[in-house]
This record gives C-alpha cells, structure tokens and sequence, in this order.
RNA sequence: GCGUCUAUAGCUCAACUGGAUAGAGCAACGGACUUCGGAUCCGUAGGUUGUAGGUUCGAAUCCUACUAGACGCACCA
C-alpha cells in the first residue's frame, strides 16, 4: 500500500501538470506475471483521450516525466498502454526490516479509519443447535471482524437472539409434549413442532429436575417452564458451541427485551410521523415500496400482532441508535428476498441504504466420500456443527469456510477435510509454519547464533531472484487485508497464506537454510524465515486458524 | 409467472471488481533426498470461461436473450 501510494502521488503530481485528474477507475495493482513489473498502472491507457494522443505515445510521456524516482530500477511502457513499474531490491528488503519490528503488528493498518461498524451474525433460532450452515456464517463473521479490527475499524460482534417469537412457543409446546409423552401420558405433539432428538434430552432433563410434578401445574405454567428451560439450555449450547469454534460475539441481543421495553412502539410512530404507514384491511403498511421494495408490507397484522419485520425494524433502529455507522448482516442465502424490504426500512430510518450490507452465505452441502448427506430439519435429523469440529477440527473447518466466496455453494466433504493431505490447505499452510518453527529449533540445536538485533547488517544479502520473489510477497501482506475489507471477504487472505507457503517450501527445497558455510548468509535467510513466521502467524490468526509449532 | 445467486481443466476452487498469454491444488503420468520435517519440491498433460449476440483500445467479469441448478416470492417466523 504504501508503494501505491508513493506511486500515486508522483502520478498525481505530473497529471495536474497536464490539468488531469486522477481517474477512478485508474488502479495501481500487481500484476499477474513478473514479466509485466511489480507494480503497474492503466493510467494512461484512461487518460489519453484527455490529452488526444494514442495510448502509448502518451505513456511513453508519462513514462518520461517520472524517470527520477529513486526508488526504481526502471519503468516500462507495454501492451496497448500500460506502465510498468520495476523497483529496487533495497525496496523489498526493507519490508523485512518492517516486519521485524513490527511483529504480530504487521499488516495492521488505518484504513478503517475507526469507523464504527457492527456485524450481525450467527443469530440462530435458539430451537436447537446449530449445524453447519450456521458455522460457516460464524466463519466468515468472526474471520470478518478480526480482519476489519486490524485494518482500524471500531468493530462490534453481535447476536441477534429470536427468543420471542412463535417459534419459541414452538419449542415450548414441542418440549411439553415429549415431556408427557415420556411420562406415559396422552400428549399432542404440534404440528409444526420440533422433531429432533435433542427435544427428548430436554424433556428428559425437565424430568430429572422435577420428576412428574409440572403435570400437577396449570399446563400454561408447565410450558412456559419448558419454554424457558429448552431456550436457556439451547442458548448455552450455542455459546459453547461458537466459543469452541473461537468465534467471539461483543453483544448478545434479546428480541425480547426489544418488544418489552417498547422499542417497536416507538418506531411505528416514528414512520407514523414520516407519514410512511398506512390501514388497510385492518391491518397496518409500511410503504417500503417508496424505497424501492416490491410491494408495502405489512408491520401489524389485523388480528392486532406484529410481524416479524416490525421487530426488524425496530432492532435496526436500534442499531443506528447505537452510533453504527454501518451494519453489516450475515444471512443464509435463503433470506435474499428479505433484503429489498430492510434496505427500505433503512432508508425510512433516515440512513442511506448503504449503511447497511447484507453478505449472503449459500447453504452447505454437506458429504461424506461423495456422498450427500440428507438433512431435514423439520424432521430434526440433521448433523451439528458440533459434530462436524469434532470430527474434522476446528482449523480444518474454519479453513475451508473461509477458502470461498461467500456467495458459492460449498461442498463439505467430510472425510475430504479430514484427511490430512494435499486436500486440504489448511495443513499445507500449518506445516509451512510448523517446519519454519522446527528449523529454528535446529538452529539452537547446531548452535548457531542468532537474534533479531541490527538486521538492517544482513538484509542485502537476500538478492537473489527467490529472495526477493518471497519479500514481494511479504509486502502484499497488508494489500490482501485490505482487499478483505474491501470486498468483505476473507477468502483473499486464505489464498494469499496458500500461497506463501507454496513459496516457502520453494524455497526451503531450493536454498540450504542451516547448511552454508557462510554465517552471514544463514543470518540473512534466518531473519527471512522469522519474518514469514510472523506474516503466517498473523494471517492464520486473523482466519481464527492455530499456527502450531509442531505437527 | 416474477426475482436473487451460481455455471471457469475430469474433480474442488481462484482470478485484486473491465486489463496483458484465464491460474492453483486434487486425480493421471514422469522426475528430485545419505544432511535443515517427504504433510515437501520440479516437470508433463489438461480450457472456445454453459450457449448466442452486444458494449470498447480490451470481457470469465458489464448489457440483452436463452439453457441448467440452488434459493426465494405470506396479514409465516
């Protein structure tokens, strides 16, 4: 980044000599293929209509006004316009001295510039546990908000519990019955109820704790103790299942406490007075289509209850209340059409429809050898998030989440992520750290001495093409980061780490690290190594990702 | 019927949001170690980016129409 930046402001300075203005769509980016620069611009292929000349002669100008830099080795015009740029090797060796100093600091930066942003995720129904589906949103929120901290954003991670709805009551009923059911007496189980397993360990724990006795009860007293003793055990199911998936919520926000303090009131009169509600049929509208929705929607329904998308409201408003100066939700992809009515809702609030993101994860496909795995939740039989870690492994499975765009369908083939081979990165990466670790050891081993003190002595010994192949890599550490909050995906990063690995290993069957005469030079590719252990170290953590020492 | 997303090598996926000859791994085939961890490395082969048009200096990417798949389209939550 900062490269671009030196860049761009020598670019700036000879287009305003020219009355030009930096193009928005003019990018500065690495190119694929070494053979096009380190860096390169189509700067000129955009501007040259401004100045009437063709691409290239106007490149060639450009090219010309920017010879002085000493920065570069030189500066190439190629292809139908492009500037290429070629740096010095000191430029990449210094990254080193960066990263040396930095640490696990390295690749933190500013360009959040402490905006405040909250991302909603996970937010599952707490009617039973989670499966994978939900871990892969848990992922990439998690993986999100680590990634949008270290790039200076002011982050907060909230939970978004539905504990009040018809489908708590549900849970409830569901409990209820099987409670009875297992106490021998006629029950009648919902239709629409609750038909796992797991509705049986709970009615089975209700029993533990009070034998027979809440038959004794009014049944409406009964249910709501299952009612609240299935939530509350639900609930601390899934924060133990997220904690152990090291995904960290800031917030845990209650429907309930939403309704009960009276918030939803307050913001139907809100649209009240902005004149955005209506009556019809006896029920109450909100005019979502003046932003853009479909249609309006209902927000009080005529039997006098709200809907869903009322208390949706009013936790966004909410939301904003709180200072967010943007919301970033994670949902499954099955709630798209919902996106097009809360964008207005946003809108109705005062806010720009911007501050509000909705990323979509495409649902799991779940396999073992190839194999589909039938889920069915109404039925209850389906496999838990739990399961899957506990099979695969955290690393694994987070690894894989966070190795796509958000918006692909994802085959998660068990035995594939278990298998601890080239099919899953996610070792590759880890041994790449692991055998960075081990050749330190080894050095301690061949008493070999070595510290972190005045690198700057060494660094210029890493001049060979490889070296400086792995230092360019290392200098687009904080670039890739940025791009993940860019694009609010993490999968950049996933890629970036594979391919540092790829370059380590390279390196490590190319280049002798310990056995060289020349102590100078071990120094030289024992501060290399250090400095792509931290780059590893730091990139994995940001995934939510161990980087172990052994293996 | 309407809408959203997806379609890239046999398989699983990338491609820095319009850039240069579309890249990795797996699988296949052929190679590399008497020493730092073989969970490694090197090489070969594999493509009309679902189809057909369009936009422009330039398209996997943008627009239009098709085809196939997933998911939505309630005064459900």
């Amino acid at each position: 980044m900062k490269l671009q930046n030196i860049l761009k402001n020598h670019l700036n300075q000879v287009l305003k000599k020219y009355n030009l203005t930096w193009p928005q769509k003019a990018t500065i980016t690495y190119p694929k293929e070494d053979k096009f620069g380190d860096l390169s611009t189509n700067l000129a292929l955009l501007t040259s209509k401004n100045v009437g000349k063709n691409p290239r002669t106007w490149a060639e100008d450009l090219r010309k006004e920017l010879q002085q830099l000493d920065l570069m080795e030189k500066i190439e015009v190629a292809g139908p316009g492009f500037l290429n740029f070629y740096f010095k090797p000191k430029v990449w060796q210094d990254i080193l001295l960066d990263i040396l100093s930095q640490k696990t600091t390295f690749g933190a930066n500013q360009f959040g510039q402490n905006k405040k942003v909250q991302i909603e995720f996970v937010s599952a129904n707490p009617t039973g546990p989670l499966h994978i589906g939900h871990g892969r949103g848990a992922a990439l929120g998690d993986s999100l908000a680590r990634i949008m901290k270290f790039s200076g954003y002011n982050i907060e991670t909230e939970y978004y519990i539905n504990d009040a709805g018809r489908q708590i009551k549900l849970l409830g009923l569901s409990v209820w019955a099987r409670y009875k059911e297992l106490l021998n007496q006629p029950a009648s189980f919902p239709e629409d109820g609750y038909r796992g397993e797991y509705i049986f360990n709970l009615a089975q724990a209700l029993i533990d704790i009070h034998n027979n006795q809440l038959l004794e009860l009014p049944e409406n007293e009964a249910v709501k103790i299952c009612t609240e003793y299935a939530k509350d055990k639900i609930l601390k199911d899934i924060q133990d299942d997220l904690k152990n998936f090291r995904v960290n919520h800031d917030v845990w926000f209650s429907e309930k406490t939403l309704l009960d303090s009276g918030q939803v009131e307050r913001v139907l009169n809100y649209l009240q007075e902005k004149d955005l509600l209506y009556t019809k049929d006896g029920a109450l509208w909100f005019k979502s289509s003046q932003f853009g929705d479909d249609k309006d929607r209902v927000l009080q329904k005529s039997d006098g209850s709200l809907t869903y998308f009322a208390s949706d409201i009013a936790y966004h408003f909410n939301k904003y209340q709180r200072g967010f100066e943007l919301v970033i939700n994670i949902w499954g992809a099955d709630h798209h059409g919902y996106i097009p009515r809360m964008k207005a809702a946003v809108q109705a609030l005062g806010k720009n429809k911007d501050q509000l993101e909705v990323i979509l994860v495409q649902l799991v496909n779940l396999l073992r050898e190839g194999n589909q795995i039938a889920m069915s939740t109404r039925a209850g039989k389906f496999v838990t998030l739990r399961e899957v870690y506990n099979e695969v492994g955290v690393d694994a499975a987070r690894f894989i989440f966070l190795s796509r765009k958000s918006d692909s369908h994802l085959d998660f083939d068990l035995e594939l992520v278990k298998k601890q081979s080239m099919d899953n990165p996610v070792y590759y990466v880890q041994y790449a750290h692991a055998r960075i670790c081990s050749i330190f050891r080894k050095s301690i081993e061949k008493n070999i001495t070595f510290s972190l003190k005045n690198p700057q002595q060494y660094v210029h010994i890493l001049n060979h093409k490889d070296d400086l192949y792995l230092l360019k890599h290392l200098s687009k550490f904080e670039d890739t980061i940025i791009l993940c909050c860019q694009q609010l995906s993490p999968h950049h990063l996933s890629f970036y780490l594979y391919e540092l690995a790829a370059l380590l290993h390279r390196y490590y069957n190319e280049h002798p690290i310990l056995n060289t005469e020349n102590k100078n030079l071990i120094h030289a590719r024992l501060l290399l190594l250090k400095a792509i252990q931290y780059v590893l170290a730091n990139g994995l953590d940001l995934l939510g990702v161990t980087a172990p020492e052994k293996m």
